[in-house]
DNA sequence: TGACATCAAAATGAATTCATTATTCAATTT
DNA sequence: AAATTGAATAATGAATTCATTTTGATGTCA
C-alpha cells in the first residue's frame, strides 16, 4: 500500500520551485529571446506570483548560467558567445567520454536494448531525413549512455552544460556529409557499447563531441556572415 | 590625463551576492556543522541582515548543492556521503585530465615556471612533513593546471565540485607510502607538463586522482570505525 | 507510565511596502 | 540642432508584514 505521502504526488513544491522550472522550460524554449531584459513585473503578472519568489527563481537561473543579473538593472537572458561554445564542448566531451567508460561497466542488457532501439529509430530517422526526429533520438542516445554511468553528479553536470547548447546543436548537422558522417560515428559508438569496450567507446565519444562542436561553429560562422 | 573611462567604478555588490560569498565560506570552512538545521532568522541578526536577501542567498547555496532546502523546514548543511566522494572523484578526475590536455598546449613559459615553483616548495614541505603547508600548495598546483587550460567554463566546473572536497582531501594523505606516491606523481605530473605532453599528462592526472579517492575512502573507513 | 490529542509558539513561504537606483523625456543651453 | 541637465516615472533591492505549516509542550485518558 501506498504511502500517504505518494498520494496525489507529492505536490509539496515551493511556488518558487515550480517557478525554476517554469522559468527553465520557457529559457530553454527560446520563448525569450537572448539579450532581453526580463522585467520580472511582466513575468509575475504572467505567471501570477508575487516578486519574492519570482526573485528568488531569478537568482537560482542566475547560478546555472541561464540568466545574467545586472545590480540595480534586472535580469538579461544569457546567450552562448562563440568563445563560451568553444568552452563548453571540450568540457561536454570529457563529461560524454567519462560516461562512457563508465557505461561499459554497468550497463545492463535492459538498458543497452533501449539504446539499440533508439539507435536504430536514429538510423531510420536518417534514412527518410527527419531531422527533427533524428536530433531528438540522437539526444535521447546521449543521455541514456550518461545515464547508465549510474553516476548522479556527471549527470547533473552535464544535463545543466548541454541544456543551453540543444538549440545550438539543433541547427548543427547541415551538410549531408557531415550527417552522414555523424551516423557513422554513432554506429561505432553502439558497436563498443555493445562489446563493453569503455576506452575505445571514450574515445569515439570524444571525437565524436570534437566534430559536432566544428559543425556548429561553422553553422554558426554561416549564420553570422549573411547577416551583414 | 586619465580619461573618465579609466576611473574604476565603484564596486557595487548587492547585498545577497555578499551573504552567498560569506555562507559560502562559512560552510566551505565547516563552521556549520553539516546536517545541521541553519536558523535563518538567527543569521540574519548575525550577519545583520534582514531575511529577503538570506532566503536569496540560500537558493544560490542549494543551487550549488552546498545546503538542502527542505520545504517549510529550512536548510542543512549539505555533507558529503561516501557514495558522493565516489560519485565526485572520476568527474574531478575526468576535468583535471582535460585541463591538463589543455594545459599543456597553452601553457606559457611563465605559467610553467610559476607551477615549477610551487612544485619545489610542495616537495620541500614534504621533506620537513609540514602536512598542512603541502596541502595548500598541493591545491595550488592543481589549481594552477586547472587554470592554465584557459576554459573558464572548466575552471568553474572545476571549482563548484572540488570545494566540498577540500575538507575530506585534507585528511586523505596519512599514511607513508601514500605521501611518498603522491609526491612521485606530482614529479612525472611537473615532467609530463614541462614536455606539453598533453596525453601523458591527462594518464597521471586521471590516476593520481583515482590514488586520492582511494586514500581519502580509506581514511573515511578509517574514522568510521572508532567511532561506533 | 505511555500514547495521543490539542493548543501555543516559532519558523518558513509569500505578499506587500518602503527606499534607492535607473530610465525616460522634456527643457534649457551652447 | 545636438547635447546636457533635471525632474518625473518606473524598476529594482531590501525590510516588513501576513498567512500557513511545523514543532514542542501540555494535558488527558487508557
Amino acid at each position: 500500500m501506498k504511502s500517504i505521502d505518494t498520494i496525489e504526488g507529492i505536490a509539496r513544491k515551493t511556488l518558487h520551485e515550480e517557478l525554476v522550472e517554469r522559468l527553465r522550460d520557457i529559457i530553454l524554449e527560446g520563448a525569450l529571446d537572448v539579450g532581453a531584459k526580463v522585467p520580472e513585473r511582466q513575468l509575475c503578472e504572467r505567471l501570477g506570483v508575487s516578486r519574492t519568489p519570482m526573485r528568488e527563481a531569478l537568482k537560482v537561473l542566475a547560478a546555472d548560467k541561464l540568466v545574467t543579473l545586472i545590480p540595480n538593472r534586472g535580469a538579461v537572458v544569457r546567450g552562448l558567445t562563440p568563445e563560451d561554445i568553444d568552452e563548453l564542448f571540450p568540457v561536454i566531451g570529457a563529461l560524454e567520454a567519462l560516461a562512457g567508460e563508465l557505461a561499459c561497466k554497468r550497463i545492463n542488457g535492459e538498458e543497452l536494448d533501449a539504446i539499440t532501439g533508439m539507435h536504430e529509430d536514429m538510423v531510420d530517422h536518417y534514412r527518410r531525413r527527419r531531422l527533427g526526429e533524428y536530433f531528438q533520438r540522437n539526444q535521447q542516445i546521449h543521455e541514456s549512455i550518461v545515464k547508465a554511468s549510474g553516476n548522479g553528479v556527471l549527470q547533473e553536470q552535464y544535463r545543466a552544460l548541454s541544456a543551453p547548447l540543444r538549440r545550438a546543436r539543433y541547427v548543427a548537422n547541415l551538410s549531408d556529409e557531415r550527417w552522414a558522417q555523424a551516423v557513422s560515428e554513432h554506429e561505432a559508438m553502439l558497436e563498443a557499447l555493445t562489446a563493453r569496450d569503455g576506452a575505445r567507446l571514450a574515445g569515439i565519444l570524444k571525437s565524436h563531441l570534437s566534430n559536432k562542436h566544428e559543425a556548429v561553429l561553422r553553422r554558426l560562422e554561416a549564420e553570422a556572415a549573411p547577416a551583414r
